[in-house]
DNA sequence: TGTACATCAGTGAACGCGCGTTCACTGATGTAC
DNA sequence: TGTACATCAGTGAACGCGCGTTCACTGATGTAC
């Protein structure tokens, strides 16, 4: 049955968001086009009037997800009080609640590897990171693009070792150490674990 | 038919060498048992004759494969000049060959979060990376376990972002950025891009 | 050393199932008069 | 404002296919005599 015509764009933007829930906490190959529509409270009939192919949902849903990062980090370096912008984004990218948050996570943390292996997203996310980046530069002392680049490598590897560790002392390690190394500073709240 | 009594375990080896592989290139719900099988030079119905389940394989492949790497670790701690073992690991690790070589990458980088949703390989998983973060303390300057968990997520999410990075100039540009904040040095052959 | 036989690594057909995709359809919405 | 109709967002049955797993089997190997 049809639905109202403003409601298409609606219905685009919630099989996007189930998508992006599913395949950060089952994997791409994991979830089925037929799991996402009933997610996003549909018949998987309906996919195609949406999507020419589930890689393409895969590549509209990994670029919408940076992008959205990309656009919150540089909405912190323009309203954050000056010198305080990186450490509320590496303090927030370095919490334990985001490692837990698998299903919310960032892209580069969660589908990264499985995001690489195809070609057309990565356009779109090379243009994310960059933009991740310049935030990154911007707001650090020295204003150095290489410290950026290494800011962001130790960011999300330590999302992706915290994730991997059994442990969660470990876990927590990772953060704490690579927040120490990204930021030079000590948590602001109560020292996390080990 | 059967094969010489001493061969099993090299059938085995093989099976475990032949998913490496593959898992890595397309992930692990990317490539079937009978693919599996195929590359190892055997039909798929003898898979069962070696793991009770293809998870158990992925368990047991990610296991022997790091495992292997932190071996390598080990080994090039004690027999490298005193002051060059850092450098060699983290060289090797941060250069474009390893970028380029997924099928046979670090299992943190081409498959962490894959791994990562899963229960059974992770146990086997953290006791290869504190092995591995053993081994950066010892031949880090301060042996400070912090700086090593530090430079472990900086290497790990060097790789995974520049397998992601659509341009080989952001590519190499992580990979050296990275390397500059593990080492503090500068690259000892000639300078890579950007 | 030669023969008879038990072992068991590997084979290949078969299973039920869920995948990505197609398509004839339904029926509420928006429009023309 | 009220009626008739075209549109098209969403439905659900159907497709061919490859998945993970099972199992009766084959036939070379290793062993007992």
């Amino acid at each position: 049955m049809r639905k109202a015509n403003t409601q298409k764009s609606d219905t685009h933007t919630r099989i996007i968001d189930a998508a992006g829930t599913l395949f950060r906490q089952h994997g791409i190959d994991g979830v089925g086009v037929d799991a996402i529509m009933r997610a996003a409270g549909l018949t998987h009939g309906g996919f195609y009037g949406h999507f020419p192919s589930k890689e393409a949902l895969v590549a509209e849903m990994s670029a919408a997800s940076l992008a959205r990062s990309a656009d919150r980090w540089e909405r912190i370096s323009h309203e954050a009080p000056p010198g305080a912008a990186l450490d509320q984004i590496v303090s927030a990218y370095l919490d334990p609640a985001h490692v837990a948050a698998v299903e919310r996570g960032c892209v580069l943390t969660t589908l990264g590897p499985e995001v690489a292996r195809r070609v057309e997203p990565r356009p779109a996310i090379t243009d994310s990171m960059r933009r991740m980046l310049d935030v990154i530069a911007r707001c650090s002392p020295g204003h150095d693009p290489a410290q950026a680049r290494a800011a962001l490598s130790c960011m999300v590897g330590a999302v992706v070792l915290a994730r991997l560790a059994d442990d969660p002392a470990l876990a927590t390690g990772f953060l704490e150490a690579a927040r120490e190394a990204v930021t030079g500073s000590q948590p602001t709240g109560e020292t996390g674990g080990e």
